[in-house]
DNA sequence: TCCATATTTCCGTGAATATGGAAATATGGA
DNA sequence: TCCATATTTCCATATTCACGGAAATATGGA
């Protein structure tokens, strides 16, 4: 991951609504949210949610699949998982133990798809 | 870690400077370095990176000591651990294989002192 | 105390961001 | 084609942020 990239991700995720809504999606894992659905969960103006929904498109963090009329959002967890690695790429220099970037594996993530 | 205090590190993160700056602490490892040679090393206004640092300080990503007429600035591992704890928390809601949390161990770091 | 070094605080300016109502666009069904 | 649903784009406003020169503050040594 570039330190661009990284920026922006962080950047995406610096702002509470935009963190609720990327939580929200990790949670849901691979099948996603609607973006109606995630308005309703967040009390959240449709305009204020697109423009938000497109800060975190733009950083790569999430991804989006159209369903009929629906948008159904779903978090990019390589992106997440790009971006800690980057955060803690050149921690413990050496790089033995105690230093790892292990985070969400989203073929696990896949089998918790039941949820829905 | 709460909501807030995610968000204030993100944010103090997602910026070219603040994020070169921890990084380089992040490198630098327990020891920490001089804000003279932070400046140094990135080329930046002695302003500028006070500000920055003051960023970062009030984020919790970051601490620092007094060594006679230097302020030795150094990661806040815990505070990085916590974050990237935060981001990933809600991830694989089962929570089970292929979900760690694993990044920097500080008494792993205190042995790379060695690179001062 | 007086000086040199190291770092911070002050402050004005230019730029970027968040918000949400209203209108526009895209999709599906009959 | 015509309508209803789902979501986005447009737009103006208010707020927050980054920058860096200059002055102020803190520490150590003689």
């Amino acid at each position: 991951m570039e330190k661009i990239d990284a920026i922006t991700a962080l950047a995406a995720l610096a702002q509470e609504t935009r963190l609720d809504v990327f939580r929200l999606l990790v949670q849901a894992g691979a099948k996603g949210v609607p973006a109606g659905q995630i308005a309703e969960t967040l009390s959240l103006p449709s305009a204020t949610l697109s423009f938000h929904l497109n800060q975190l498109k733009n950083a790569g963090l999430i991804n989006f699949r159209r369903e009929s009329r629906s948008l159904i959002y779903a978090a990019e967890y390589a992106a997440m998982n790009g971006l800690l690695a980057y955060l803690t790429e050149n921690c413990c220099q050496g790089g033995k133990a105690g230093c790892g970037t292990v985070v969400c594996d989203t073929a696990v993530l896949g089998k918790t798809e039941e949820a829905g």
